[in-house]
DNA sequence: TATTATGTTTAGTAACTACTAAACATTCAA
DNA sequence: TTGAATGTTTAGTAGTTACTAAACATAATA
């Protein structure tokens, strides 16, 4: 059984699709990558409309939000005045840069405000079941600590300059 | 400035509300998680309607996706028709029921499609490109063997006992 | 300046999600 | 067997999301 490639390469894109629709970004976003990646030059796009079955639209944020994301970078030629668009290959730059990404928005306020429920927990005096704070008290702290070791991974690897196999077959040694 | 317990619990479910959100999950899982973390005792359905402002049906399906994620844990007593809930403690445990979860559903089937784009491309012969084939199986390979990373460490992380602070500190070590 | 090539923004829409309200199912007890 | 207590499922809905089509903006060129 031999399939032509461009055969191959469109369910190597619907693949990806369903891969970015599973992480919880829109399934263009995959489709966009898959294309990028699995073309050797740099796309305009015009050419990824075409190739991805998407307006203009779409791809023009769709691509941005790529872009922010690190997984793309949008170059432009002399004497052209295309932007054209290349996949990260890289992955785990990608990982940093998605992590670098996340860490901003909201998910920083989110966990701040549990921080904010284990402060007011410590400041609140007098009038209030003391047996309950303490309870309380123990259970946020155990989830604050939790969120921070969480956020002192995310940061550890945020920092790296490169994760490479190596680091990984480390972790995983640790892991045993 | 002191709050009364009711208020900062209050405002506790709405933290982890939100947190729910970004995570992708819906909002009521964490109004339901942070109310049973936050009571000493478990609680049934009819309480947590009440404390989350959710309707039956909803804490009854949002109750149910907890359990599955290893979240929550349902009991009942002897000679108590009601189901009772309470939240897990070891975020760790948690997360290792999370990432067994996930590891089943359709996020293996999307992986499975990029293993299938690999095996197609070596599979194919004549009337293609032999460049562009090369070329396609370079790219296609490196991405699988990201994935293969990943899903080393998720694996491991799930086959461990207890994911204690001791560990995160080595990892934390080893990504200096 | 008018024309063309490019990218962005906007208005509208179809599909989806998380929920509510209420019907339904099940189990126990009278 | 009926009735009450509990939990589940279903039908409908409001809000959201990811997209399309098309208007718009910008800049280069003639």
């Amino acid at each position: 059984m031999s399939q032509e490639l461009p055969q191959i390469k469109q369910n190597f894109v619907e693949g990806l699709s369903h891969i970015s629709h599973f992480w919880g970004f829109p399934k263009g976003v995959g489709a966009i990558f898959a294309a990028l990646y699995l073309s050797p030059a740099p796309l305009s796009l015009d050419e990824l409309v075409q190739q991805s079955g998407l307006t203009k639209g779409a791809v023009s944020t769709d691509v941005r939000a790529l872009a922010r994301l690190g997984l793309v970078h949008r170059s432009s030629r002399l004497g052209d005045r295309k932007d054209y668009y290349e996949a990260e290959t890289d992955f785990y730059k990608a990982i940093r840069s998605i992590l670098g990404e996340r860490q901003n928005r909201e998910f920083d306020s989110a966990v701040r405000s549990v921080r904010e429920t284990l402060e007011k927990l410590q400041a609140v005096r007098g009038s209030v079941d003391e047996a309950e704070r303490k309870f309380l008290l123990e259970r946020v702290q155990a989830l604050q600590n939790f969120f921070d070791a969480i956020d002192s991974l995310s940061r550890a690897v945020s920092r790296l300059d490169s994760l490479g196999m190596s680091t990984v077959q480390n972790i995983l040694k640790i892991l045993k």
